[in-house]
DNA sequence: CAGCGATTTACAAAACTTTTACAAGTCGAA
DNA sequence: TTCGACTTGTAAAAGTTTTGTAAATCGCTG
């Protein structure tokens, strides 16, 4: 039985990233993150939408509460402090979308070479 | 009859500090702390909820019964007079949360190597 | 009324957020 | 391909809010 999403508390986890909504607490490798409550709250909208864009719009919204006539460049600058507390998954996991928003992206194993078993296993699936 | 946990009893203990809520008795590094009242109700409240971010709408409320409509710096200067009273672990077992509140946290033996996420940890930036 | 603890006051300092001013990058049209 | 308009990246400066601190004041209680 999959129980769906209650409400908002599953927590986000792959290789080097963990995010608790409900204690509001990122790991990085294990390793809490010191982060603002606008860093948090703008990666914490950002992993909750994994794999999805979230417009500027919204997350000026969303985080801001500001309004699409508002004109500021805050939420760049805050995407790049949190690309760089981050460190090195930074840019893989926030990544630009050009003219429209942001997107996170689950981290992913960088494969090598991709040999015969592990395809024949992938396909298996 | 040694009843058992029943409530918010079990005594903290770690390397440097250990408190008994049942006494209401603090002791460092096997010396009881001479605290005032309030000042104890601070720190057991900080201490039961080790690990865990208190914020200072609640400490205002469970400590003194203030509601979040009045305004005062009295909880900074107790936190201050803590800090002072837990010596040269002070600022190491209470943490200040910015914009949120204070927390707990466990004596923890120094590390060696740091990872870049210790790095960054420690930066703060 | 003396003494102690609690609270307020008044700044100083620190942490955080936003703006500014360009640099750099993206993309479509010519 | 090159140009031009527009979007995003970045560092540093400004601005704002929150917290730290010393000292004064308040209020009990003995």
């Amino acid at each position: 039985m999959t129980e769906p999403s209650v409400h908002r508390a599953a927590p986000y986890r792959d290789e080097h990233l963990e995010l608790d909504f409900e204690r509001g607490v990122a790991l990085l490798d294990s390793i809490p993150m010191v982060l603002t409550r606008k860093e948090y709250e703008l990666l914490a909208m950002l992993v909750a939408n994994e794999g999805e864009i979230v417009p500027r719009e919204v997350l000026l919204l969303r985080v801001w509460g500001y309004g699409k006539e508002i004109r500021t460049r805050t939420l760049d600058v805050h995407i790049r402090r949190l690309r760089k507390k981050l460190g090195p998954y930074g840019d893989r996991y926030i990544q630009t979308i050009f003219g429209t928003g942001y997107r996170f992206q689950r981290y992913r194993e960088p494969r090598s070479a991709p040999s015969f078993a592990t395809a024949l296993a992938a396909a298996r699936t």
